[in-house]
DNA sequence: CGATATACGGAACTTGCGGTCTCGTAAACT
DNA sequence: AGTTTACGAGACCGCAAGTTCCGTATATCG
């Protein structure tokens, strides 16, 4: 490679910068000008890392966001349960939450984005589920693997919903507490 | 009143120019000018009747969902699978679908609007779930009414899911069967 | 060492859209 | 008749995304 290197360190600070804003003054007021001011950066530096602010945003949320994989808890009730709350978590990041619902209409607008998107969570979410299902199945608590899609929507739709669309507060002992017997027994009924 | 009266038929005139718009072009293209050309009509008459876009296209979507009670059809799991539907088929509408993501954003970051929101669809929909519950109560198929939000975000989180996250098609027969038999053992479930 | 290529911060610039205002005109009420 | 409000058309403003240029710094290649 010729030429002066990329600068060191750049990359998380506009990052970090994002994530700041993000939760300071929400999607709207983050803009570029005041993410490089914030960084310390030029506007210049930040368009030759990401092509667009949802590029940028979406970097900087999904690199807050570690989705790691479900533990084996022994018992399909404890899987779902366990799955619910990673997903209650990480959708549930203080930066995160107010900036998803602008944050996934730009994905959705922007087919490249979308294919990021599918790839790095829905597609992730989806081998874990697969592998929980399969560790029931061997367990003989399901006679076979249901659906992953379906599963999937049965699993992360409350969730989403509830953090997403209502703005209602989380009931007593959290969200995936609470959904985790009833979602469950979706599960076991899908196996008839 | 005194003055010239509003002109009779500008406000479907518009309306419809936004749904037209938002199905040929999507949120993003479907700008205030264009809807003003293409109902043939200026501007300030817009501005007039909506006080932003948000507000503008929420009223040209909303008016073209009509959220219908549930019907009683004798079982929890006929209603369940009947309310699924009707989410479904409201949420499926061609020119609401490719906007919804970017409807739901600007309905968040108005609180004029995430007001008329909740009271118009969400408060509702709530309505119509208490009215399936408690005739499941009257019938003895639960022991007592559930936690309605909590049932609310399990009955159309997977629907919205599906619909508005995933891009995938919907399964064989359609959603609302998929998913009715699951979620009606979810209720069941958290009847306990 | 010197030429070249790329990065940097800073700032000017372009473009597009939401939203407001003005103008000349039309249609109602008092 | 006079007042008030609506109308279409279009000029205008403000703001933010994205691009380009400037002077400068830092790397590789010959």
């Amino acid at each position: 490679m010729r030429g002066r290197p990329r600068e060191e360190g750049i990359d998380d600070a506009v990052r970090e910068a994002v994530r700041a804003l993000l939760a300071e003054t929400g999607y709207q007021r983050c803009t570029i000008d005041a993410v490089a001011a914030r960084a310390g950066v030029g506007k210049a530096a930040v368009y030759r890392r990401w092509r667009s602010k949802a590029e940028l945003v979406f970097a900087a949320v999904i690199h807050s966001v570690d989705l790691e994989p479900p533990e084996d808890t022994g018992t399909l009730r404890g899987d779902v349960e366990a799955v619910l709350g990673a997903i209650e978590s990480s959708l549930d990041g203080v930066e995160v939450k107010s900036a998803l619902p602008s944050l996934l209409a730009d994905i959705r607008s922007d087919p490249a984005l979308e294919t990021r998107f599918a790839e790095l969570f829905l597609g992730r979410e989806l081998g874990y589920l697969v592998e929980m299902l399969d560790r029931a199945v061997a367990r003989g608590e399901l006679s076979q693997r249901p659906d992953p899609l379906l599963v999937h929507a049965i699993l992360l739709g409350p969730v989403l919903a509830w953090l997403h669309l209502f703005a209602d507060p989380v009931p007593q002992g959290g969200l995936a507490a609470s959904l985790a017997s009833p979602l469950h027994a979706a599960l076991v009924a899908l196996d008839d």
